[in-house]
RNA sequence: GUGGUUGUAGCUCAGUUGGUUAGAGCGCCGGAUUGUGGUUCCGGAGGUCGCCGGUUCAAGCCCGGUCUACCACCCCA
């Protein structure tokens, strides 16, 4: 049979995966630096944790696992419980919803919690898009301040910044949206009317509003929502319209103030830039307050490579009223297509071996394996070649894998008790020197 | 889930209106060179033309199905 994986997933080769563990590692360190503690997940939720908590296009993309066995058996003859009980997880905040009500009493709260792990949707792949990806989420739940806003925004920043990329960071507030279709006449559809303007950059006002009115929205609310299609400048600027437009609305003057806060609070950022955007919605259904998306400012992906938002009710549904959080969630693998495409992966990453032994047979390799020990225990990655193969094919190995020095051990050598240490690319035949001279050359670089 | 494009050597791609034994470049392996790779020269291996079926005297080429990658919806990281 042919070797094949499935359709949306991937194999990462040695390549990849430093480069993948570079952006793992850089995230890591970032959530640990602002407090955030690890927490993992299984691969499996059972399938009623899952449906309903990301809306009725959410559900149909979640991987469900069939019923095995006698169950499945079962399953067959009485169709009317479904043939599925459990759930590869779609995203990491529900699971994790789900983890807090469950050990409520064995944590402290507020609790920040990061989780770096694959998810499941069984959406069609395209490019930036997978069936198997993953996901790094850092969320604050129990709390309701705005400064976990600000926080998770520098945290943002800080993250973009050490990966050397500059970012658009766009936010908004459901409050905001809620508001406007307060204010439009028709507060019962929010939904329709949200996920309507969310698409404004991409099609237009005209069929905006074409789609509000076939989802049975009134030409007398489209009307009313009019002046969000007027809305321009800074955030200052588009504060004061907000606020006279949406002057009926209590909810929406919340949401101003509290966007009115973030900004002011987040301050100078290095690499992002903050951005208000009334038009973001997001498609989750449980963000109830700030919602965020990331942009790359470089390169030719147009989608968003990581989003989040506070939600207050989510564990609510697990039976644990009154616990607001909020999370946002970097998408590794669209983030790794970004550094690739604008070249900011750095040039030399850690994992690869500095230096390899040529094997010359076994007196001399025996030998080898002695210094081998030495240059390993000075803390610098290094390999024997296994087999005593000509010298030609060894320095070809050297350069395929990168390697930067060969250390060659022969007859005499041996004799000398020396080193012939030779620089991959340079035009010599290398030096001879001390094992001690060797490590200590290394060391340098 | 809807509609569309695609698939030929490890990689990038040629392949005429359907016509004998499917090609090139790069890469790979061997030799020139038994202690020095990356240059050069010489030689070699490698293909069920994505898969299954159909039309035809004859299919890489035409038709149907299927799988994959990709594109547009939908949605999203």
């Amino acid at each position: 049979m042919k070797p094949s994986i499935p359709k949306g997933t991937r194999d990462f080769g040695p390549q990849e995966m430093l480069r993948r563990k570079y952006i793992f590692n850089t995230i890591e360190k970032v959530f640990q630096k602002y407090g955030y503690l690890p927490l993992e997940t299984p691969a499996m939720e059972h399938l009623e944790t899952l449906t309903g908590k990301y809306g009725e296009e959410g559900d149909r993309l979640i991987f469900k696992v069939l019923k095995r066995g006698a169950e499945l058996e079962r399953a067959l003859e009485d169709r009317s419980k479904g043939f599925a009980d459990e759930a590869l997880r779609y995203d990491l905040t529900v699971p994790f919803a789900r983890y807090v009500v469950q050990h409520q009493n064995d944590l402290v709260f507020p609790f920040k919690r990061y989780q770096i792990q694959p998810v499941w949707r069984a959406d069609r792949p395209q490019k930036g898009r997978y069936r198997e990806f993953y996901q790094c989420d850092a969320d604050v739940i129990g709390s309701t301040s705005l400064l976990s806003e600000v926080e998770l925004i520098q945290l943002f920043d800080d993250v973009f910044t050490q990966l050397g990329l500059k970012v658009v960071v766009k936010i908004n507030d459901r409050k905001v949206l809620s508001g406007i279709a307060e204010v439009s006449g028709q507060p019962e559809k929010v939904v329709d009317i949200v996920t309507a303007i969310d698409k404004l950059d991409k099609i237009g006002r005209e069929k905006v509003e074409e789609e509000m009115r076939e989802k049975g929205v009134s030409d007398q609310a489209i009307q009313g929502i009019a002046p969000l299609f007027e809305l321009k400048g800074t955030w200052n600027e588009q504060r004061v319209k907000l606020e006279q437009w949406l002057a009926p609305s209590a909810i929406a003057q919340q949401g101003l103030k509290d966007l009115s806060f973030t900004f002011e609070a987040v301050g100078q950022l290095k690499s992002a830039v903050l951005e208000f955007d009334p038009t973001l919605a997001r498609g989750l259904d449980y963000y109830t307050g700030a919602i965020f998306e990331v942009k790359a400012a470089e390169g030719s992906l147009q989608s968003s490579i990581c989003g989040g938002g506070r939600y207050d009710d989510l564990t609510g549904v697990f039976g644990l009223k009154g616990m607001s959080g909020v999370g946002i969630s970097f998408g590794a693998d669209r983030i790794y297509d970004v550094l690739l495409e604008t070249g900011k992966f750095p040039a030399e990453l850690g994992g690869s071996t500095q230096l390899l032994f040529a094997n010359f047979g076994e007196a001399e390799a025996l030998h080898c394996l002695k210094l081998l020990r030495q240059v390993r225990e000075a803390g610098i990655a290094a390999e024997l070649y296994p087999d005593a193969t000509k010298l030609p094919k060894q320095f070809t190995y050297a350069e395929k894998k990168g390697i930067p020095y060969v250390a060659i051990v022969g007859e005499s050598e041996l004799q000398q008790g020396v080193v012939t240490l030779k620089r991959m690319g340079a035009n010599d035949k290398g030096t001879a020197m001390p094992i001690e001279a060797l490590i200590a050359q290394l060391l340098q670089h």
